[in-house]
DNA sequence: TGTGCATCCTCTAGCCGCTAGAGGATCAAG
DNA sequence: CTTGATCCTCTAGCGGCTAGAGGATGCACA
């Protein structure tokens, strides 16, 4: 089992070093073994869990949801529900964004193209900001949305 | 000049007491005028500058932009290059999300679709995210994404 | 005139998911 | 033996709020 230092773990994932330690800090990734000298060593299924935790996070998986995911996959005789709800939700929010995002788009789009050359007094996108009334759109508050 | 107590202005322009008093403190709403018990009393001015930077932010603008807009709001006599910049600005940024979310949501598609009954073991949704050679897109690290 | 509830005040701490920096120890190559 | 890369812990900061403690007013109704 070749051991890596937390610099080519953290090259290997493409994770930066201080993510790991956070990863390891909130119980993401288990505490490592140590050298004498109390660096972190780590070990192939490590390079394989943090590939899992950063892919996860790519597809904008809370850290919350990838905990559950990560017992799963630790544990593949259990049944896969939770997995399978988590990825619908997942799926949800991720459309709920696309569809307010593209709401926003259109407005924005309506903004730069009635952009005016010279004073703020006739610039439309003051304008526009100052009232809403002038938007097509109801956007609504955006919720957080933490990373994508 | 009608008077609103910080609740009036909350109500008015649906934004969050604490959320009010935050705007003031980084410099966004100017420091209103107090009553002798020391609270906060709001003229029109102050809910007209609130609605801009309310509707901004539904736009996604970060507060450094708002404050620029904000700015050129002001002083209409100046040059409204940087509110067309700006609206260039997030008009590109939201389209970047949107082209990122999509591509999120095509892969969280596949693995909702090949969503398995039964352990964890067969799930592909686990498995997907334990192997990112799996998926299709190569969705790269998503940015902060902040508010939309 | 009391009373009781709504509203306001300030202040501090927390949310998410990292990221940055201080200040120091250790390792590995030349 | 030196030098520079890498590592360690710890604390604080980012954005944009949000929540709660603990207390002072304001206002309607009896």
């Amino acid at each position: 089992m070749p051991a890596h230092t937390i610099g080519k773990l953290a090259k290997a994932t493409d994770v930066k070093i201080p993510t790991i330690r956070f990863y390891e800090q909130i119980g993401l990734l288990p505490e490592p073994d140590r050298t004498e000298s109390d660096r972190r060593v780590y070990d192939d299924k490590a390079v394989r869990r943090l590939a899992f935790i950063k892919h996860a996070r790519q597809l904008g998986f809370p850290i919350d949801a990838i905990r559950i995911l990560l017992d799963l996959s630790d544990h593949p005789d259990r049944a896969c529900d939770d997995a399978n709800a988590l990825a619908q939700d997942q799926l949800t929010a991720v459309e709920a964004k696309i569809a307010k995002l593209q709401a926003l788009r259109a407005e924005l789009q309506r903004m730069v193209d009635a952009g005016c050359q010279g004073q703020a007094a006739e610039c439309r996108v003051i304008e526009t900001l100052a009232d809403h009334s002038l938007c097509q759109h109801d956007h609504a508050t955006p919720e957080r949305m933490a990373r994508v």
